[in-house]
DNA sequence: CTGTTAGCGCATTCAT
DNA sequence: ATGAATGCGCTAACAG
């Protein structure tokens, strides 16, 4: 059913239908009651594929993310939608898996699919093909995570926060301390975070610490408790996000060893989960809503403006670190 | 740029541009091989508003969900995702947070969407007056999670399953249990449980014992440590989903008691993280991925055939108990 | 095998 | 304040 048949049904104009849908005020009250009345009647929805053909605008936003099952992502799609529902857009989510075809592909699927602006979180901006079609098409976007001098970006200072992590570790004695990363091939953020663990270790002299990647989450658990079992072994472990940080957790467990009594245990990302492990998982927090609040703000206002977004509207939130119950002060039998 | 451009370039109709992409081997090999070359050099994209407005279809699935911050649908929207794709379909989710209202707005923006069909997961079927709307606009939808004997459904039958825990906990030795369970309201699954949680319970004569509505996750720790703290206090907790699970054991141990030696928990939902927790979380698992790709499969067939999905279409899967270390049988000492 | 044409549903001139 | 006419980009007859 479309706008004619309402226009029919109502007696009215077809362009009176589309009026009392679009400028309500240059209709008259009654006129428009009376098409209301009929829209309502007949269950009537302006159709959305017509609308943005005739417009050029969808009043859509993609959202491109690596994965939902990381409750990370999954926050901040939650902010994005609850911020992009107050703006008035609708938005369109599209996962990855962290594989760069997938990236391409989804910005392709959006680019044809009318989105007036995008939301993404890529592996690396540095690299991505499907920023550099992105840039082309001269769409409005917008990076979450990611960090770089050359796009827009809203992000956490994770180097920093990674170097504090390590800081406050050898400030409770801890001196043995191995990061577990993700693959760090994957993201710019495991890497961010890797140079942050570097950096602090360095700042301390303990520059010699290695660090462990566990690429797969299936196996991460079996890695983690080879790497406990060494000798010596470390007495803290900074795990470059909070999932892998719940397998350490649980490795630690396996071998016999209690946290953090015997050993010290960071992650990163605050997912809200954490604060209801016991223990209680200790770690960098990120405002994973705000984040992605602040990327569909930013885009909007571009969108108002009918300008594109350039780097210098980046924006730097604030993180923070939990205390847990993960971590304690090296024993005095160490 | 359209495709009457590449038309241009190419030095052929629009027809022509447009078989390429549609019916490409009703067109000569070589004059599409040409067209290929011309669209990949000037980055063409078929417009997917225009395609859908001319065909009536979109190939793009609705997906109305309840809340991507519960991993039990993110692993059930990545399981559609998967399934999705592999059909050639698109996703479009939305989420409700639970709220009625929400989900009447999401089945609405799904229809004007050109949606060609939808997946959703609703509070309680028997009343849902977004279900109605669908109905009545005659588009092809099932439900997942839910159970209800006049709509199409993927689900597991969660009544026996908690029948079934309780009996298990019986056998354990268990007599005073009690069922924590989320907001009864929200959702018919919580309600299924119960009902469950009942039967069992009167099975072995144990009919007298109440449960705790936790309908906020915010206040849930502290309301499950007042129910921990009273005398006799519960030997064994039967959580209606993971989350809460997982919380009371958070509460288990502010009160001082181990899990599950002092006391046993329960949970429902599978959701992958609680196979690295510790204690391993004692659930029933559904197959949540396997849930949502059922349900894109029983979609797609449908659109197919060009039929609507009947009822009698609804498949029950299986759910199974994870023993994990969260159970145990009651203590002597009781 | 290819081109011409019409129309999907809508918003927007321009006219009245 | 309202109506008639046009075209957004595309696909599907139909014609050749």
């Amino acid at each position: 059913m479309s706008i004619k048949d309402v226009a029919l049904q109502a007696g009215v104009s077809m362009s009176t239908v589309s009026r009392v849908f679009n400028l309500p005020d240059k209709v008259n009250a009654a006129t428009r009651e009376r098409v209301l009345q009929t829209t309502r009647a007949m269950g009537y929805l302006p159709n959305a594929s017509a609308r943005s053909l005739r417009t050029q605008r969808s009043r859509v936003l993609g959202v491109v993310l690596p994965t939902l099952l990381n409750p990370v992502f999954a926050e901040c799609l939650d902010g994005i939608a609850q911020a992009a529902r107050a703006a008035g857009y609708a938005i369109l989510p599209i996962t990855t898996d962290y594989e760069l075809a997938q990236e391409e592909q989804a910005v392709q699927q959006l680019l044809a699919g009318n989105v007036d602006g995008l939301l993404l979180a890529v592996s690396n901006p540095a690299t991505s093909s499907a920023l550099a079609r992105l840039q082309a098409a001269n769409l409005p976007y917008v990076l979450v995570y990611n960090r770089h001098p050359e796009h827009p970006c809203v992000s956490v200072d994770g180097e920093q926060a990674v170097r504090d992590v390590v800081a406050r570790l050898v400030a409770m004695g801890h001196r043995r301390i191995t990061l577990i990363s993700g693959q760090l091939a994957a993201s710019d953020r495991a890497q961010q975070r890797q140079r942050g663990f570097c950096a602090g270790m360095a700042a301390h002299g303990l520059e010699g610490s290695p660090w462990l990647e566990v690429p797969f989450v299936e196996t991460a658990v079996q890695e983690i408790c080879g790497l406990l079992q060494r000798n010596p072994r470390p007495t803290a472990l900074v795990c470059s996000n909070d999932l892998i940080a719940i397998r350490a957790i649980r490795a630690a467990h396996l071998v016999g060893l209690r946290v953090p009594q015997d050993i010290s245990i960071t992650g990163f990302d605050g997912i809200a989960l954490g604060e209801d492990l016991t223990p209680m998982l200790s770690t960098v927090t990120q405002p994973n809503a705000a984040i992605g609040q602040c990327g569909v703000e930013l885009l909007v206002q571009a969108l108002a403006a009918g300008l594109p977004l350039t780097p210098s509207a980046s924006v730097s939130l604030d993180h923070a670190f939990r205390v847990g119950e993960s971590c304690a002060p090296v024993s005095l039998s160490e």
